[in-house]
DNA sequence: CTTGGATTTGATAGTAATTATCCCGATTAT
DNA sequence: ATAATCGGGATAATTACTATCAAATCCAAG
């Protein structure tokens, strides 16, 4: 375990703001949100802050999102609904299935295991849904 | 279906680089690769001929890692491994695994699955394995 | 063959996320 | 108290990707 990460009240306000959020937020949004109350925060803290947090396991960051990476105060195993429109994601619990057996492996040493289902959010299909298939 | 794309020398060598490749390259590396054989390939090119494809199903574009998207002429299901340390991406065979309760998809549409498991490749193990547990 | 419309290419400019730099002030160790 | 370390903020730099658009190419119809 890395040494402990000292508190500061950008890193507090920071992780106040991730404390059960469950939007999967990306940088930007925690900078925008948190400087509403924090006016002196700056961006580059709050990409330094989510450095530290992630080498503390206290944030995972997603790669789902091909534009912008995405923050997740929940570090037990779970899977993700992304939805390819709107790119909201959504937590649903581990559906546990068997990991690759020994020979698929290859030699690698699995730290952990990411599980998403792309697809439509209720909202994306009804905006769709007028208009044609298309 | 999307209506089948046409053939132009620039998409066929983009393809045929593609063909049974299993490195997952990302746009850069295909250009790169690309350029070489076929000096008058743009990298506009690049990008316009993997939207199409992308379009056709014919390749997957992976957000695995965080930096790039990454390319896949593989487009059977079939999961990931992914090394943290040197981004490279193999095929492992889908390890098929119970899909999400109905009400835990919470009106979700789901169209494709994608499992990862992030971990370290041998090569990576052993550069980590000297000079201590860092 | 010629013409006209649609598609594709490739040069380049623009956007936006992330990283690097650098200096200052706060904290901690000696 | 002094020196060393660490965190914060401003801002420059990098880089992946997108948008634009004119020129080239393809295709079908006449
Ligand atoms: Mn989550
Ligand atoms: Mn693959
Ligand atoms: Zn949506
Ligand atoms: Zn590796």
């Amino acid at each position: 375990m890395e040494k402990k990460i000292k508190m500061t009240p950008q890193r507090a306000a920071i992780m106040e703001y991730l404390d059960g959020n469950m939007s999967h937020p990306s940088a930007d949004e925690i900078y925008t949100e948190v400087h509403k109350m924090y006016p002196m925060m700056s961006f580059a803290t709050v990409y330094n802050t989510l450095d530290a947090l992630k080498k503390q396991n206290m944030v995972w960051e997603l790669s789902v999102d091909g534009d912008r990476r995405r923050y997740d105060p929940r570090t037990e195993p779970h899977d993700h609904l992304v939805c390819v429109d709107c790119r909201s994601i959504k937590d649903i619990g581990h559906n546990g299935h068997k990991c690759p057996s020994g020979d698929e492996l290859k030699g690698y040493m699995i730290l952990r295991e990411h599980v998403e289902y792309f697809g439509l959010c209720p909202k994306c299909q009804r905006k769709r849904g007028m208009g044609g298939d298309g």
